[in-house]
This record gives structure tokens, C-alpha cells and sequence, in this order.
DNA sequence: CATCTTTAAAAACAGTAC
DNA sequence: GTAAGTACTGTTTTTAAA
């Protein structure tokens, strides 16, 4: 679901040369609408925006139909309204999308191995190793886009490159419902019209940045200096775009990368100033994250709590534990720490963040905890409460703190 | 003895992506 | 008057160690 506006269609014919372009990089259209709309046909043709309908939303997906309003992705709720009245808004239900997710990424992994998921909605697939049972990337790639819509009922868009990123922009470019096929020989000549934002890498600020120096399409970026570049972006952006306007891209494929940091945050649906409040919120949050901390097997050194004002400025504090952990009335301490040596405590906020960093195998903690030291009881604590979780369902279990006051009739 | 240098790790932050 | 949630990379600044 990129935000990025789309593009022009190319001026020229690239042809269909799929010979030294193993990659390819596959995205849904529209995602979230798209599935909804599978419910319900009767909206196929009229704008739907997928968003929580309450305050302080932005929107997760829309039909081009809004998108021809000027709705997009990650824009505020309220204007997406005001651009387009008339639009259905559904609000989003995560486990619909996450099922037809992971049943559509396996239509990719009975293909290759090779699929590196990128999001809900997107994955590259490097398909060199299927050429002799599939056939060429293009006609895999016309099979994955007619098995997507036959079994799942959703459309979408192929790019097919030598690397990743033409791979991707290959896709952006001939959504929705697209394919398109950049020979390795043409790929020079189909980045350098394109606008430097429509780069992997190249958001609003280096857009900015780059366009101080008069540069506007790839074209531009590929004739300015190295050097020039490293000085504007620093050494590793500077370095890193120079090589992606010649269409030079060394990453590879790579499945799966394990998770490097797990965190929670929310938004409140009206600031909240009250110390003991925004602490009962870190507690959930720490609850969450601990949770999903042991469920993946994981404990983490490096606990960063996030605060952002009412003005919209964030801060972020983090400490690092001596020593790894997965339970929550650890990092729910160490946060409210962050918390309180923030100086916001009497500061109306309208967020609060929980993330531990420095991951590693929960099992290693708890060899190196027995020769030893011992630890709070709590650990042992919240695994119970995990398997009554598991039994009995999440929300049975909480903390005595996080338990609703019960309604008496008396209390307003 | 105090200070300077270099290196490493941690912390804070900025930017980007979907 | 707007602006989610989760996660990554890279940069700058600070602190500690050597």
C-alpha cells in the first residue's frame, strides 16, 4: 500500500525481454479494499475507503475510484472525508487481511522458496531456480496474477527486473492490474524520466533535499556527482541512490529476516495528561509486548518508550538492561522509569510507544539466569498467564490494575 | 595529574516504508 | 484545524573505556 503517487505511463516500448530478470516483485492492488469489496460487490465501481470511521485515523487503503478524489494512503481520516463525501468507508479488519495474506503468499512459495515478503500486500520472488519446471519470469508471473484473481478474487500487479527496486518500480508502474516486464538492457532507460520520489528510499525530505540541487527525475540524479550526492544525503543514502539511477542493485532476495525489535503504541482518542493514566497505558503496552516477546521466543535488552505531545513533537527515551528479558512488570518498570525522567509527566500526550530492541533467544536467558542469579518469581508469573491466555482467551488474564472497576449502579 | 585520542557502545533522533 | 501502527536503517550526539 505505498502512498506514492503514481506515475506516468512510460513514452517508449520497452518490449518484453524477460531474459536476465529473475526478479519479481508482486503487489496487491488496493489490498484491504480489495478484499472488502469480495463481500461486497455491489460497491465495485464506487469510492471505498478503508479507515477507522471514530477521530484520528488516516486511511489504510482506497479503490482508485477515491483515489481519483485525491485520497491516498496514510492520510488523515478526516480529510479523505472532505475530499470525497460521497465514499463508503469500512473500517479495517486486520485478521481478514493477514488470512488472505498468508494464503496468497503461499500460491508464491509453491513456486520458489526464494519470496521475501515485504509487507501484508507485497513480496519479491527471485524465480532463476523455477525457469526449468515453470518456464520464463513472465510467464510466471502471468500465472501468479491469474491464480491471485481465480482464487482469491483480488487483482494484482507484476514487475519484472533484473534487481529489486526496477523490479518494484516496474510494479508501481503498471498498476492496477498490470504486468510489465523491464528488460535488463532497458533499464537504464526506463528509470531516468522517472521522478527521484518514485526511488525505494526517497521520501518527502530527500525529495526536498534533492530538489534544492535541481534535481527532479533519475535522469538528473544519475548525472550529478557521487560526491555531491554523499555531501547532500550522507555517505551511505548519497552513495546507495548514485548507484540505483544506473539501475545498479545488489541486494538480493532473502527470506524471512528475523524480527530485530517488537513493540506497541497507541494513539489515545483524546490526549491524556494524568501520570497514573498514561502509566496504566505502558503497563498494557508492556503487557502486549512481553506477550508477543515470549510467543516468538525472544527476549530483549533495550526498552525505548516513545512519547509524542499534543503538537504532534515526539521524543523517544531508551535504557538497556544489564540483563535480556521477556516479562512485562520488567520492561513496564524500566519504562515508566523513561517516563518519568522525561519531564512529560504533567505534559499532555497523545501517544504512547513501548519497544524493546537487542532481541535474542529467550533460551539463552534463561541458561545464563541459572548459573546464578534469580530472578523476581514474575517470569514464571506471566507464562501461567499465557497458557490461561491460551485457554480461556486474551482479556481473561490481566493485571489486578488493568482489571474495569466493576459497574455497581453507583459509580457515574 | 590532567588531558587528549581513538574506539565502542549506547542513546536520541530523523527519515522511510507499507 | 490533521496526522495509525510497526519496524527498519542510518546519522548525530553522548558516554565509557582504553
Amino acid at each position: 500500500m505505498s502512498r506514492k503517487q503514481q506515475v506516468p505511463r512510460p513514452g517508449s516500448d520497452l518490449g518484453d525481454d524477460d531474459t536476465g530478470c529473475p526478479i519479481l516483485h508482486v503487489d496487491m492492488d488496493a489490498f484491504f479494499a480489495s478484499v472488502e469489496l469480495r463481500e461486497r460487490p455491489e460497491l465495485a465501481g464506487a469510492p471505498v475507503i478503508i479507515g477507522a470511521p471514530g477521530a484520528r485515523g488516516v486511511v489504510l487503503s482506497a479503490t482508485y475510484e477515491a483515489r481519483r478524489f485525491g485520497v491516498h494512503s496514510a492520510m488523515p481520516m478526516t480529510r479523505a472525508r472532505r475530499l470525497c463525501p460521497q465514499a463508503v468507508i469500512i473500517p479495517p479488519s486486520r485478521g481478514k487481511y493477514t488470512e488472505v495474506s498468508r494464503r496468497v503468499m503461499e500460491i508464491f512459495h509453491e513456486i520458489t522458496p526464494e519470496v521475501e515478503p515485504i509487507a501484508s500486500d507485497e513480496a519479491f520472488l527471485d524465480v532463476a531456480g523455477a525457469r526449468k519446471r515453470l518456464g520464463r519470469p513472465a510467464a510466471i508471473a502471468a500465472m501468479i496474477r491469474a491464480r491471485v484473481a481465480a482464487e482469491h478474487g483480488i487483482t494484482c500487479s507484476v514487475g519484472v527486473a533484473s534487481t529489486k527496486f526496477v523490479a518494484k518500480l516496474a510494479s508501481q508502474h503498471c498498476k492496477p492490474d498490470g504486468l510489465l516486464v523491464v528488460p535488463a538492457a532497458k533499464a537504464v532507460e526506463f528509470l531516468h524520466p522517472l521522478p527521484v520520489a518514485a526511488l525505494w528510499g526517497v521520501g518527502e525530505r530527500t525529495e526536498r533535499s534533492l530538489a534544492r540541487l535541481g534535481i527532479r527525475s533519475v535522469g538528473d540524479l544519475a548525472r550529478t556527482p557521487v560526491e555531491t550526492l554523499r555531501r547532500e544525503l550522507g555517505p551511505a543514502a548519497g552513495t546507495h541512490l548514485a548507484a540505483l539511477a544506473w539501475g545498479r542493485d545488489e541486494r538480493r532476495v532473502t527470506p524471512h529476516a528475523p524480527d530485530k525489535s517488537i513493540g506497541a503504541e497507541e494513539t489515545f482518542v483524546t490526549d491524556i495528561e494524568d501520570p497514573v493514566r498514561i502509566r496504566r497505558e505502558i503497563l498494557r503496552l508492556s503487557e502486549r509486548v512481553a506477550a508477543r516477546l515470549r510467543a516468538g521466543g525472544h527476549a530483549g535488552r533495550t526498552v525505548i518508550v516513545k512519547l509524542r505531545r499534543a503538537d504532534f513533537t515526539t521524543l523517544s527515551r531508551s535504557r538497556t538492561l544489564r540483563e535480556p528479558t521477556d516479562v512485562a512488570q520488567e520492561l513496564y518498570a524500566a519504562a515508566c522509569d523513561l517516563y518519568a525522567a522525561s519531564g512529560l509527566e504533567n505534559t499532555a500526550l497523545r501517544l504512547v510507544g513501548v519497544r524493546v530492541e537487542n532481541l535474542l533467544p529467550a533460551d539463552e536467558v534463561a541458561r545464563q539466569l541459572s548459573l546464578g542469579e534469580r530472578e523476581s518469581g514474575w517470569r514464571e508469573a506471566e507464562r501461567a498467564m499465557d497458557r490461561a491466555a491460551r485457554r480461556f482467551g486474551r482479556d481473561v488474564v490481566l493485571p489486578a490494575s488493568l482489571v474495569p472497576p466493576p459497574f455497581d449502579g453507583m459509580d457515574p
